[in-house]
DNA sequence: TCCTTTGTAAAACGTTCGTTCTACTTGAAC
DNA sequence: GTTCAAGTAGAACGAACGTTTTACAAAGGA
């Protein structure tokens, strides 16, 4: 997904842009704010992402690499672990690195008429889905884990520890009920 | 919530707000768009609303109330049925209003550093999750209810009607598995 | 040594936006 | 008939913002 062959001040650049977004959200921090926050002068950031709308999805790039990684690293093998394991790592997640709630929704929301955005939205959601889907052997229940996974994520803001308790229980049905159809 | 003391024009405006909202986002229009579909001159629209920020509060309670209404106005009494009535109502009001994710979630992400957004947000998750519990008689169970409710919400956008087949097909397991504790 | 690359610092530009203000109209109450 | 509340239309203002541009510094390879 991401760009691999990136300089090292653009990774710099693209970490603190990510930062800033995470902290201040996409609407308040204005081209200075993020320049700052990138540690770099306003010429060489255009230079590497010539919008503040390209800063916007450097920064997401950056982070669905970092998210996905987090989540699938090293899962253990059997299924229910896995799952459980999953669902831990999106509330260390949450607690850790995105206690505003889900970053590629804020984004699209603050910036609605970036289709460029809109798609990383998809691809990021769609692959998250899909790969995690595969690593709990839950090929034909992708819609149900996704429910769980962003559920969890939404409400976690809400109800904190106790949504991760109520997803590891939802997630938990997925396994004893009756198979699909 | 909202205030009842509401002169014609008021509901008018707020009427016209939430639609420019929902249609537009929080980020693009700017105070003579959300004028123009209020249907009203500015100064009109400032009397009522003094500031951009008050427009979305306006708007949003305004919505809650039409939310609130939607949801849980003449439920079946049995339990199983409600739940099952509830969720239908959920995807009917993401097909027909909400096709771009949850109104106040977006409106928190455009414009984070409102802090009495961020209340109404809070007021709005809690009063829907207090009173569908009530609905359905899972008290015990607020938690996985707003799970299931996030989550189906959320991922509508994603997988539509297979989000509602999932929300329908967890929120079972409510009523089949161990009772908390 | 010179030139190219890569960077910094910050002024300048043009636009957009939220808000306020001025001037005028209408309709109903007393 | 006058007054007063409530509305329209739209100009004006001041600040903020995204982007471009100018001027200059440091370092490495030919």
């Amino acid at each position: 997904m991401s760009d691999s062959t990136q300089t090292a001040t653009q990774t710099a650049i693209v970490t603190g842009l990510e930062q800033a977004f995470v902290r201040q959200g996409f609407a308040k921090p204005g081209v200075d704010d993020l320049r700052a926050a990138a540690g770099v002068s306003l010429r060489t950031l255009y230079k590497y992402y010539p919008s503040r709308e390209a800063m916007i999805l450097g920064a997401l790039e950056h982070r669905h690499g970092r998210y996905v990684k987090r989540l699938l690293d090293g899962l253990p093998t059997d299924p229910k672990e896995a799952l459980d394991a999953i669902l831990e790592r999106v509330a260390g997640w949450m607690r850790e690195e995105a206690s505003h709630g889900c970053l590629f929704h804020g984004a699209v929301a603050a910036v609605p008429e970036s289709t460029a955005l809109r798609e990383l939205l998809e691809r990021h959601k769609g692959e998250i889905a899909r790969r995690t889907a595969a690593a709990v052997d839950l090929r034909g229940n992708e819609a149900e884990l996704t429910l769980i996974l962003e559920g969890l994520t939404q409400s976690w803001t809400l109800n904190g520890a106790d949504a991760l308790r109520a997803a590891k229980r939802l997630a938990a049905c997925l396994f004893t009920s009756t198979p699909r159809r």
